[in-house]
DNA sequence: CCACCCTCCTGACATTTGTCACCCCCGGGA
DNA sequence: TCCCGGGGGTGACAAATGTCAGGAGGGTGG
């Protein structure tokens, strides 16, 4: 019996090398392949693929988020999510999404079937360097505003430029930067959004 | 006559996936495959590959350096740069460099392998959209030191700690800052580096 | 109920950043 | 030869940024 497969990747050229790379193993099978994360709802509907690899950083709806609509609405489904950055938190939002795996795309290509018949088999299956480092990282400190006030410093806007687009006071962009500054370590708001973004926590 | 390929990219799994997808091709053969920029040189040489494939971003040497070198020392190898960021910068140095081809990963995959025939069969192949890009973004308009001095504030460093790893007077390093902000359109220094990046300046 | 945290705000302050004018030196064209 | 652009520098100034103290409301858990 067959394991049927889903693959989403903003990248085509990616997409169509991982289906013929997991296509050479007699035993899988890629029914379905998207682009965006909006798309995956709805192909796993269509095709009920045994295990969905989703690629975090995508177009419209993220990996993350991705995983637990499918989880909510087609749980025999697994996912594993297989992605360029390994991120700590996106490591812990994930599973906390409800995937059954996590792979980053350094490994190397062998392992890849492998780990889709592990979490086929209803195994997890997670790098172990990215565990220990998801331990040491843990859950971001920030709070939300903290968090969204970062991700409007991300493009190098003003303090001025931020507080409009948040309909918050000028001096409350300034304490809560200030706040996410001291909390990640930094001296710096570039600072701030590297480390934060390292973590995972944007 | 198959064509003999060289793969060269960081992700070990993309690596094998494109390897997988080109080996499905009767008339492509991948002989090596590498995943940092340093080891391209010594791979060639060793394999002498009709086609090499080169990601840009590559621990150690960048793809494009790569390519100089495999010009110079292998001239009867031909270039086909494979990229996940359609960089206008990135094309025109490509080129220069002395590159064939140059493919964004966003691709269909079926392409792929008509790129790497083009490539062997001595013509050029460039994604259209991305030549008028490069075009209309033209060359970078920083000067060695601007560009230096950009690429020292990327991690969010302050002007002293770019003056002091640059060994410059802390105002010599806010003119050119000064300057770079001026001439990217910026009205920041994290703008400036964005755009920067954005255009393959860095 | 109280303590605690988050959110939002104000005002003040020191530091950093960005800009400008102006200086020198050097090397390559016109 | 003069002129111009790039590199390096100084000094001064306005604006932006980061920090701190403090106040007010709201929600949550002990």
């Amino acid at each position: 019996m067959t394991i049927r497969l889903l693959l989403a990747d903003d990248q085509a050229l990616v997409r169509g090398a991982l289906s013929a790379l997991l296509g050479l193993e007699p035993d899988l099978e890629v029914v379905a392949e998207v682009g965006s994360g909006d798309e995956v709802l709805a192909a796993v509907l269509a095709h009920h693929p045994d295990v969905a690899l989703l690629d975090v950083e995508m177009p419209g709806m993220d990996g993350i988020s991705a995983t637990a609509e499918v989880r909510r609405a087609a749980p025999d489904t697994r996912v594993l999510i297989v992605t360029t950055f390994g991120r700590p938190g996106y490591l812990r939002r994930a599973l906390q999404a409800g995937a059954s795996g996590f792979v980053v795309k350094d490994t190397p290509a062998a392992q890849l079937a492998d780990a889709v018949r592990r979490v086929h088999a209803g195994l997890r299956v997670v790098d172990p360097m990215l565990a220990t480092d998801s331990l040491v990282a843990g859950e971001s400190p920030l709070t939300a505003r903290e968090t969204e006030v970062l991700q409007a410093a991300r493009d190098g806007s003003s303090v001025a430029a931020i507080a409009r687009k948040l309909f918050l006071s000028d001096g409350t962009v300034r304490n809560h930067l200030s706040s996410a500054i001291g909390k990640t370590g930094a001296t710096n708001r570039a600072e701030a959004v590297i480390t934060a973004e390292g973590n995972g926590w944007l």
